[in-house]
DNA sequence: TCATCATATGCCCATATCGGCATGCGTCAA
DNA sequence: TTGACGCATGCCGATATGGGCATATGATGA
């Protein structure tokens, strides 16, 4: 039984939204305002189509917004979701502070340990 | 001509590698000190090569160290590239704060645009 | 040299994604 | 009402993933 689950959770949440190089660039030019879907097509250059669909990702995990706006659509920003990865990635800080003494030991053992490979 | 090419950039970088649960958690637990894939394995729920999966993806991004200690892989966190994360989305951190009295106004333009669907 | 333990890989299945293209749908102006 | 504009969707093709399982590989101890 039990059909075999290929992949996992992934679609819908923060992390998987930002993972693709196009939906950050969105975000970052959201920063300067609301924009329209045209325009972020062209001026992040990708095709309408392409950039609604990111849109759309960027929308179901909210991490923007939309307002109807004449024939236009406005996408604006809303990055609240972002505070939950800042913090996250933050819980690692004291470790990369740590590393140079960490890695420089690391690296001791690394050489001889030498039989790596 | 052009191939397809259909999906872009993906593997291989650090947002991706930390768009998966479980690689997350595998960071989370190297937190507390080196440890060995069965280990991980277990404490994670996972089967071995599983574990030995993302423990790959996470070597390739450079998230975590391995080193031999006789039969066995100890896996060591590098938080190095978490920080880049960290600091993108800090770029955020102002809109996040602003968010209640932009939402506000930005609420208040729905409410009159209601035409929406 | 030979079992055995600890990992890494390869392969297959099922599904998630991305991009391109064509098309549906709603809005506005003539 | 009609046509143009702006955007969302649907569909297809190519590929990336994840998990499960079997197996190759490396290292250790008898």
């Amino acid at each position: 039984m039990m059909t075999p689950m290929a992949r996992a959770a992934t679609t819908s949440d923060v992390f998987n939204a930002i993972a693709e190089p196009q939906r950050r660039e969105i975000l970052v030019l959201l920063r300067a305002g609301e924009r329209p879907v045209n325009e972020l097509a062209q001026e992040l250059g990708m095709t309408q189509p392409g950039a609604s669909k990111h849109l759309r990702v960027l929308r179901e995990v909210g991490l923007v917004r939309d307002r109807k706006a004449g024939k236009q659509r406005l996408y604006g920003l809303d990055a609240r979701g972002l505070r939950p990865i800042h913090e996250w990635t933050g819980g690692f800080e004291r470790f990369w502070n740590e590393s140079f003494d960490r890695l420089d030991a690391y690296v001791q053992d690394l050489k001889q340990a030498r039989q790596e490979e």
